[in-house]
RNA sequence: GCUGUGAUGGUGUAGCGGUUAGCACGGUAGGUUGUGGUCCUGCCAGCCCGGGUUCAAGUCCCGGUCACGGCCCCA
């Protein structure tokens, strides 16, 4: 038996039509922040992601020769590949650009649930527009977006990778460095709590281990807004610049307003998202009932357009939502709840059966058309059973109305609608209007 | 990269060395030549793959594949 790649999935109709119901939503939620779709193709040149995250991705990579020897390889995710798009293609459209992308990624590591080695990612990226305002815009539709889509429980964490980078320079440590730049090391181990890793790697580079208590008390900050006065403090007392706490609150205001308030909201100073060119403020969302592939969502300020000849675009600001996790995430609450709309909308319009019935079908298909074009779904009945057997298959095949046409019915102009819900029936004209006002 | 658990028709399952591999749902054809969701009958369809042990393997052993977990990682 020939099977699918491990960590791919085939969507069967009633998936598909969910995902597509979600895909629908968070575009529209997209479009009116001013988000404009965009796509890129499903591979690129090796080096667009090796020239971003090192020559180490490699290994986690499907990458390839083509016949021509080109090393290329399948899109990880879709920020590159859009930054690309931007240097190549629109260098001269008016700044700010707000553009926004869905599609599959491919990443060669171990499947399970909630991680594919094929997932499909939704983004947006902001480009051209720095500071508060900006990250509050991008922060805003990350939240309208899981807002829209139902969710609930999840938690946001805010941070600023600034923060952190000041005081760990201020320490001592080098943001150079093989295979890790301490500050890197350092970051990576914040944002795990990791304080033995620290502390060892602090008297690796003989910094003074005192600093543990400090960022151990901003670490345990644990709320909104509020805590920045407590940060505040305790930076003044580490001798480090209030800039980057400032910028934090300025965004965490304008989101107030701009947005709807999420279930959990917190500042954490020592979010690190695990990315060396994120530059200013991150945030990811989580979702505690997915377990250890909870994180649904993630994104920051970072620095990438400088790679391409567009150091002066930088920074930007974007997130990409993990669509599947998102999706599993709903369909664990909807079955929590008893809930069986998973997705907002999703539920399929109504369905009509054409039934002629032992009468020649031809007779019926152009009122099956002008039906369409009426904007009703209709579906031409192609198996010919007699009528006990076509109600009862359309019935559990999810029709709502069967249209009955019988040789009497083509005698008398007539036909029956039979509704499958309520089991009401009526005789109407045996034209489009009169039956599309009984539908 | 390390590690744990599992795999029987399309789906959910029973079988724990010898059975024509059972059941339910499903699909399909009828019972019913103009009215469904009930009922009855026939049919379709399965031991993940490859080795091994044994007189005999769905069942035991080894390897692989796939799925689901726990670490590592997660651009």
């Amino acid at each position: 038996m020939v099977q699918r790649p491990r960590g791919t999935r085939d969507f069967l109709p009633d998936v598909m039509n969910r995902r597509l119901a979600f895909e629908n939503l968070l575009e529209n939620r997209a479009l009116s922040h001013g988000f404009k779709r965009v796509q890129t193709p499903i591979f690129e040149t090796l080096d667009l992601f090796t020239a971003k995250s090192g020559p180490g991705v490699v290994k986690q990579l499907y990458a390839f020769q083509d016949k021509s020897d080109r090393a290329l390889t399948l899109r990880p995710e879709l920020t590159a590949p859009v930054m690309r798009m931007v240097s190549e293609e629109m260098r001269s459209s008016p700044k700010p650009l707000r553009l926004s992308y869905f599609g599959q990624c491919f990443r060669y590591e171990e499947s399970k649930k909630g991680r594919y080695r094929e997932f499909f990612q939704y983004g947006a990226e902001l480009i051209g527009a720095s500071g508060p305002l900006a990250e509050a815009e991008v922060v805003a539709l990350a939240i309208d977006m899981l807002d829209a889509c139902g969710l609930l429980e999840y938690e946001v964490r805010i941070g600023h990778v600034g923060v952190l980078r000041d005081i760990l320079t201020g320490l001592g440590l080098s943001e150079q460095g093989e295979p890790e730049a301490p500050v890197a090391s350092a970051m990576r181990l914040l944002d795990k709590g990791d304080w033995d890793g620290l502390t060892e790697l602090f008297a690796a580079n003989n910094v003074d281990s005192s600093a543990t208590g400090n960022l151990r008390r901003l670490s345990e900050l644990d709320g909104g807004i509020e805590t920045l006065e407590s940060a505040r403090s305790i930076l003044s007392t580490m001798g480090i610049s209030h800039d980057s706490l400032d910028e934090l609150a300025a965004l965490l205001t304008a989101l107030e307003s701009l947005a709807p308030t999420p279930p959990s909201l917190k500042v954490n100073l020592c979010v690190a998202r695990g990315l060396d060119y994120y530059t200013g403020m991150v945030f990811e969302v989580n979702v505690a009932e997915l377990g250890g592939e909870g994180q649904v969502l993630g994104g920051g300020s970072y620095k990438l357009l400088h790679l391409f000849g567009l150091e002066d675009l930088d920074p930007s600001c974007g997130f990409g939502l993990g669509f599947d996790r998102v999706l599993l995430a709903l369909e664990a609450q909807a079955e929590r709840a008893g809930r069986s709309e998973v997705v907002p909308g999703e539920t399929p319009a109504p369905r009509t059966l054409m039934l002629p019935f032992k009468v020649d079908s031809t007779a019926v298909l152009g009122i099956v058309k002008s039906l369409r074009d009426e904007g009703h779904h209709v579906e031409l009945d192609l198996r010919g059973k007699n009528i006990g057997k076509s109600l009862d298959w359309a019935s559990k095949n999810g029709f709502t109305n069967v249209v009955i046409v019988g040789p009497q019915d083509i005698e008398s102009g007539q036909c029956s609608v039979k509704n499958l819900v309520s089991g009401d029936q009526n005789v109407v004209n045996l034209d489009s209007g009169s039956i599309s006002a009984v539908l």
